[in-house]
DNA sequence: GGCCGCATGTAACGGGTTACATGATTAC
DNA sequence: GTAATCATGTAACCCGTTACATGCGGCC
């Protein structure tokens, strides 16, 4: 099986949802989606050229300072399709804290405890980030998309929440091995 | 900052570890360290042959049927630099289930609660392989490296666990919505 | 002798990042 | 008018996957 090629659906979705244009694509994804995407300009603006090659997409007339994008009907039908297929296997995700720490023999252990606090610490920060955002989303409840939205923060919650007990519970293995 | 390549130092570790040819290297990875590293043969002999013209492995004088390695001295002292260094960052994991979750009004409900379904099934056999390994490694705890691989095996597994947690609490969000 | 599995290797390709280039508008 | 920021775009490069090629040993 040929693997998709995520970004295209990452830009009609975003398309879907009202943002029209590849500065404001990348914007949104930075802000509102950056707890489980990222996308760089080097590959939005290529990717909205061969969507409307292909056309999925149309440059609307632009008045103003930006190009703006709409789905066409055949745009609307792939991002459809693509929603409703099912996702086939879970990725395994490369992990560099991990392979240091399974390779860790070859470090002083104050240096592997030390790696493991500033996890933990970089965790919070982003749990801190993840809370603002379910309180912003939650203060304005109107949109449709806002229960998918928060279903999406809860799963960042608790996978850090979780990755944090195991950074408590390492450090204590660690520090009373010895 | 410019990127440093993982592949390499995973390698070296392996090697620091008495896996010693290509081929044995590809199989660990595959059986021991899966849950959260993978490599492909196209990654590994090209890294290990720019590995030996930087002089941190040597080829071994090989008798048997595997071409051999060893660490070198830069090699381990190379691996070693590299397991103390900080993690810098969280990384963005770009995550394809949250992203369909995301622009899942564009789905029906049932598709969307089939997906969560699939994405737990999937997690459950991933939790047994878990504890099946953690398990095996418990009954021969003689080797030095067994803290640290319990305790990367420990970080799967408390996260599969949350994550099982997040599609039990948004399937009853998503059938109670309605 | 022919087939199969092991082991090593390479070439083509695709996705993604980075750095750079360019014009347009705004700010002072 | 020139500096900064917005907005679009492109090219070079790196990493990793896939598919293919090759030689070797054992097996029946």
């Amino acid at each position: 099986m040929p693997k998709e090629n995520m970004t295209r659906y990452a830009i009609l979705g975003l398309l879907a949802s009202g943002c029209t244009s590849g500065y404001e694509m990348k914007h949104t994804i930075d802000t509102s989606l950056n707890h489980f995407w990222k996308i760089s300009f080097g590959q939005v603006y290529p990717t909205l050229k061969r969507l409307e090659a292909e056309g999925l997409i149309v440059e609307e007339v632009t008045d103003g300072e930006r190009k703006q994008f709409a789905l066409t009907k055949n745009g609307h039908a792939e991002l459809a399709r693509w929603v409703a297929e099912p996702s086939v296997e879970l990725p395994v995700q490369r992990n560099d804290l991990l392979l240091k720490l399974y390779f860790a023999r070859h470090a002083s252990k104050e240096v592997t405890l030390q790696k493991i606090q500033e996890h933990a610490r970089l965790l919070e920060e982003r749990l801190e980030t993840y809370q603002a955002i379910d309180a912003m989303i939650r203060s304005y409840p109107d949109s449709n998309d806002a229960v998918y939205w928060l279903l999406t923060l809860d799963y960042g919650i608790r996978k850090t929440r979780a990755l944090l007990d195991w950074c408590d519970a390492s450090l204590e293995t660690l520090e009373g091995g010895n």
